[in-house]
DNA sequence: TAATTTCCTAGTAGATAAGTATGTTTTACT
DNA sequence: AGTAAAACATACTTATCTACTAGGAAATTA
């Protein structure tokens, strides 16, 4: 498995308050109980988000999380990477590594820059508005 | 950093094997010492190689461990499947994985399914045959 | 029979994952 | 002013995984 619980709740959160927004300020006391997961490992994760411009949040009564920025302008490798720290398949890849010594006779460098190509072009393509568009009913939508 | 030093070192072991393969048995001390890793880890390594009918050992003095197919038969997806255990990015998608309960109103499924798409066909279209042809000078291949 | 090799089973120190616990600060409402 | 409800912050825990290491048994050749 190459993603974390961390990464993966981000997304259902993501996605749970896009569903939920016009109704303003979402508290994690809501999404926690909607996704089923605990609020204060919620807490944990959002913090993440907040750090990245992605959600913004609201204290004391009446507050919560909302969105920065529509769906269709939250891509998820940006959420993935920021609280995943890096999407990169091996160390030497990550932002600001250190270069390797093997780096120039490496044999597998070049199919390590291709995944993490392959990797980052598809998450940077899809969108927390097109998660909104997949799947079957919502929690609140039953036919 | 997606994948772990077995699978990684797994590629080079077996680049390594390709370029000598000429030579007859190799022994996992060669490689040890060519690649610069412990050769007691690097039997663990190859142990899941020889499970998954990659590789092939020979007991003995003389004996040593040879590829059991061509390089160009040998692709990526199949040894880090081998010793990663899985590439799937979720559990849901691992081989004989329990269905998750949430399978159907589930918005990130799609996502998930994409990305281990993207993965599989990159990463099995890429043998350890292109391995040899990329990167710089080998070991032993000094201008 | 001695040397050399793969094969096999354990164990281990450190890191990471996945949360839990306990509070502090800010804000709105009464 | 006081209180409830929310985000924000820090520290801790428990279990699992990573990356090895150790010590030998079995097979093969010279």
């Amino acid at each position: 498995m190459l993603i974390s619980t961390k990464g993966r709740y981000a997304l259902r959160i993501l996605v749970d308050m896009a569903e939920h927004q016009r109704e303003g300020f979402i508290t994690l006391q809501e999404v926690a109980r909607r996704q089923d997961i605990s609020e204060k490992y919620l807490e944990s994760i959002v913090r993440e988000l907040v750090k990245s411009g992605i959600v913004t949040g609201q204290r004391g009564k009446g507050g919560g999380y909302r969105l920065c920025r529509a769906p269709e302008k939250i891509s998820v490798g940006e959420v993935l990477r920021s609280t995943e720290g890096s999407l990169a398949p091996v160390a030497c890849l990550t932002e600001g590594a250190a270069p390797c010594s093997r780096t120039a006779g490496c044999r597998t460098l070049g199919f390590w820059r291709g995944l993490d190509e392959v990797i980052r072009r598809y998450t940077d393509g899809y969108t927390i508005a097109d998660m909104m568009r997949s799947g079957g009913d919502g929690d609140d939508y039953i036919i």
